[in-house]
DNA sequence: TATTGTTATACTCTATAACTATA
DNA sequence: TATAGTTATAGAGTATAACAATA
């Protein structure tokens, strides 16, 4: 059982098969090619998670950004803002490690939400390097909103994958948060 | 059934809540704060297919590059590779919507490939705008050898998430190949 | 010495627009 | 006029290195 199917990782799977159409249409004459992308073989990237994880991740990222265009929040600054919230007072550090974001990086995420007033930097009393992170009153009220089309969101998700699906998911990649 | 546990989206789910430690913490010092990750709770994040979805895959695309750090392809050149493998003649626009890469950039991912002789664009014959692209012989041998890698990678991944889970992971985000 | 936040650089990737040569 | 390939630009994201202030 366990060592059952090892082959289907570079071989072409089935469903993803070059179909018989496309194959016979370059048989017999070598300029004419599909263009139609269901036509094209995709041969081992069907058995590799990860072109299927990246194809889902764009999709689920684009909706996100297009759920959430009106309040003009991106995935990562919904995270950021999600984390400081929950833990407030947290260093700039602390809140990149969480996400496993450069600090550096970090900076300028805080930069653009400390500028649309939603994020606050305090210095630190105890520790004069570090900021402890807020959100802004107009950032709680703010992330309310955000919450409530991120769920929508995932209510798309829900639709395209399936309610259970969705919830594997979840539970498969619980490991990686 | 349908209808229950939708609120989990936004609210904090019991694997993921803010440790009790931590919330004892902050309760009677405004000072003191989590500076380990574990200790920072997540809050509405847990509830998000996107969030896990981008951790994992930021962790597979690592993978995929250190088990092929040998022979310098990254995921996306293999991507490439193996739709011409499996395609001989496509012209670059049906590569670029098969795999849901922007023209432009494949112009680049092209140029280095076939920089390094794995790749060849051929004019064609019927319509002079566009090009046949074709692996190299030696292109041919590499994908042989970069497959082999791939497979390894494949197999790290079962080792992380289980071998069923894998495999039902496939099934899940089949329809986004 | 080590760490926090910052600035800077380089490279990948996504998203556009515009140009050329064909069709 | 539309399409294939190309060039260019801008922004997000990743990966580093280096610096000042502070621990």
């Amino acid at each position: 059982m366990r060592d059952a199917g090892e082959k289907n990782v570079t071989a072409s799977a089935g469903r993803n098969e070059l179909p018989a159409r496309a194959r016979r249409k370059r048989a017999g004459n070598g300029a004419a090619r599909p263009d139609d992308a269901d036509e094209v073989g995709l041969d081992a990237l069907v058995g590799h998670a990860g072109y299927a994880v990246r194809r889902f991740q764009i999709w689920i990222f684009q909706d996100f950004v297009r759920t959430l265009a009106a309040v003009d929040i991106r995935p990562t600054q919904y995270s950021v803002m999600t984390v400081i919230g929950a833990n407030p007072g947290l260093s700039q550090m602390a809140v990149a490690k969480r996400l496993g974001i450069e600090r550096a990086r970090l900076v300028h995420l805080l930069d653009s939400l400390e500028r649309r007033k939603l994020v606050k930097r305090i210095k630190s009393k105890t520790d004069r390097r570090s900021h402890a992170l807020h959100l802004t009153a107009q950032g709680e009220l703010s992330l309310t909103k955000f919450k409530q089309l991120a769920a929508e969101h995932e209510r798309h998700v829900e639709e395209k994958i399936g309610k259970a699906n969705r919830e594997r998911l979840l539970q498969i990649l619980a490991g990686f948060t």
